[in-house]
This record gives structure tokens, sequence and C-alpha cells, in this order.
DNA sequence: CGGTTCTTTCAGTAATTTCTGAAAGAAATA
DNA sequence: TATTTCTTTCAGAAATTACTGAAAGAACCG
């Protein structure tokens, strides 16, 4: 595919934001440029688009279906797989926040739990740190909470309080 | 310092979490340690507990201080830097959020409105692209400035509101 | 079935990131 | 001022992570 000034300039800094957050810079441009492309696009297609390995670009697709951010789709007539990505932007953070909640805050929470009872065992510990490493965990498990019980507000509702801002502040007292 | 194994799991569970999210693992151990720390400690004694170069203790503390997440004090007759850690996990919080927005955000916004821009003077361009260049541009917009807004809501607000989970929806018709 | 096309695996290589140790710098002390 | 103590810098080493290319595997086709 033929990429235009903008595209390759979106795909370079998806791909530079991943990497910073812990996602390989390929596996990121990838899902950029499915993200972009008008319609499903196959394998050899982003090899020859991003110039990376067509194994490469094999592990990253694998990678990105296992983040429920993209799917194998077929096209008539081609026995290709093809590939396209989840449009919606709200849709594409609630993926990245559950696969993130999932793969790296839960067994998070597991170990700090543990640790907090090893604390709590041990009489020659701090009962400073103790209580510290409880506090963070019960923030973990609060915060961890709070969002399992938003992303189950309705979209449209999510969205006007957000629009609300800290105006929702209003109806606390 | 004698770490306690609970210390010990807590701080290397820490390290782990800090390089899956793009922190290198002693900076955040580093962290985690100071976070436990019932009082003010030097660098030599986090080189001693945590077994890391001098050297790198002093990048570390130097990046943790950039993030305003540890603060330099000084003890009564030792003319050493001693630090302590930001030990309100809610503070913490907003440390690293703010960091980030400032770091990561903000300019990753710059370059998609720049990529939007461009997209729109491109007439060659497909005009649904455009639209998911902006979309994404407008939805990040969009989250950071609810994070503007909702950092301002003062802690007492914001925790009965996070208590209430998904009934604030109740305020929406 | 043999041939073709497409996909995946994986051992090794390359690139990047992180960490170390030596040396210089800075601040206090005598 | 010389000495000691503590801190920082930075070039290179070590470790980690990402990527490639060759080969095997799987699915289809004639």
């Amino acid at each position: 595919m033929k990429l235009s000034p903008a595209m390759e300039r979106f795909i370079l800094q998806w791909g530079e934001m991943g990497s910073r957050w812990g996602v390989s810079r390929s596996v990121a441009q990838v899902h950029a440029l499915l993200y972009l492309a008008p319609g499903p696009i196959h394998a050899d297609e982003i090899t020859d688009t991003l110039s990376i390995a067509r194994s490469n670009v094999s592990m990253c697709l694998k990678e990105l279906q296992g983040w429920g951010l993209i799917e194998l789709v077929h096209v008539m007539g081609d026995r290709r797989d093809h590939f396209v990505a989840e449009q919606d932007a709200w849709n594409l953070m609630n993926l990245i926040a559950e696969g993130r909640k999932q793969r790296e805050i839960d067994p998070l929470v597991a170990t700090l739990a543990r640790c907090r009872d090893e604390a709590a065992d041990d009489k020659s510990i701090d009962p400073g740190v103790a209580q510290r490493i409880a506090a963070m965990h019960d923030f973990i498990v609060s915060m961890s909470g709070w969002y399992d019980q938003v992303k189950r507000i309705p979209r449209p509702v999510l969205r006007k309080l957000m629009a609300m801002g800290s105006k929702v502040a209003r109806f606390v007292k």
C-alpha cells in the first residue's frame, strides 16, 4: 500500500507510542496500518508497506489478535488471510485496558495480597511497612473495581458523564 | 537495609510491573524500596540493599525526582543526600499520570493534529483514512481533557464518586 | 498424489536498552 | 589548600528484547 505522508507519520508515531508503553514498535505499527487501512489487508501487503520481515508480521498479527484488536477476515476470491482492525477508538481503549488488567494488574494484585499476608504474619516487620503494603494493595484493588463498574455503563451515558467533566462532583455532598 | 521476604517480593514485583510499562526495572525497584522504607535513606543503602551499582542508583534517583515521586531530604548530622517517596497512593497515581501525559500524550496529540491537517490538505488521501486520523485525535483530546477536569475534583469527593461505581450513571438521563 | 501458495516456528543475529566502573566533579572538612 | 566524602557523568559492557531468514507446516488445487 502506498502511504501518504500523513499515514506514514501516524504509523511512526503510533509505533513510538507503543514502545514507550511496553508494546513492541512493529506490533504498534502493524496495528496503526490496519487501523488506517480502508479495507482488509493481507500479511504480504503489511510486509511491503512497513518493510519488516514476513515472519515478524505473522507474529505481530498473532499478538494483535490475542488482544482482540484485529480480526481475521476473508476476502472473496483470495485464499490469503486478511485482517481488519477495530475502528472505534472507545472499543480500542476498552480492549487494551481489559487486556492489561488481565495480564498485568490482576497478577500484581495477587502478589500484593501475598506480600500483605506475609507482612502481617511477620513479627519482625515494621508495622508501617506492613501498612504501606496493604495500602497499595487496597488502592489498586479499588481502582480495578471501579474500572470493572465503569466499563458496564452504556456508552452514550459514559459519553455524557465524560462531557460533564468535573461537574459530576455536584452530585456528591 | 535488611529486607523481609514480603518487602523483597514487593520490590521485585514492582520492578517487574515497571518494566512492562516502559520504566526500567531498577528505577521501579528503587521507587518501591523508598516507598516501603520507614524513613529517609541514602544512595549507598539503596546500592547495598538492591545490589545495583552506585552510579545506577544515582541515575534512578534523578529520574524519580524528575517525576516528583521522591524527594531529597537531609538528615541531621549526616552529610549525605537522603530520599523519601510519596507515601499516598493517590498522589502517586496523579504524579505518574501527569508525567506521562506531559511527556507522551501531549506530544502524541500534537503529532496527530499535524497528521489530521496534512490528511485534510491531501487530495489524494482516502476520505475514510482522513476521518479515522481525526477520530483518533479527537478521542485522545477528549480523554485528556476529561482527565484535566477530574484531577481538579477534591480528593474526598472523588473518593465518593469512585465508591459509587456505575451508580454515577443515574445522574444522566 | 505432487505441486503451489500461504502461514508459522524458531534458532540465530541485530538492535536497543540497561547497567557498570572508572574518573571527574562538587561540597564539606581540617 | 589539601584531604576526605559524597555525587554525577559517561563510554563501554552486559543483558534484554526485537527481528530476520530458513525451514517446516498447513491448506488448497489440479
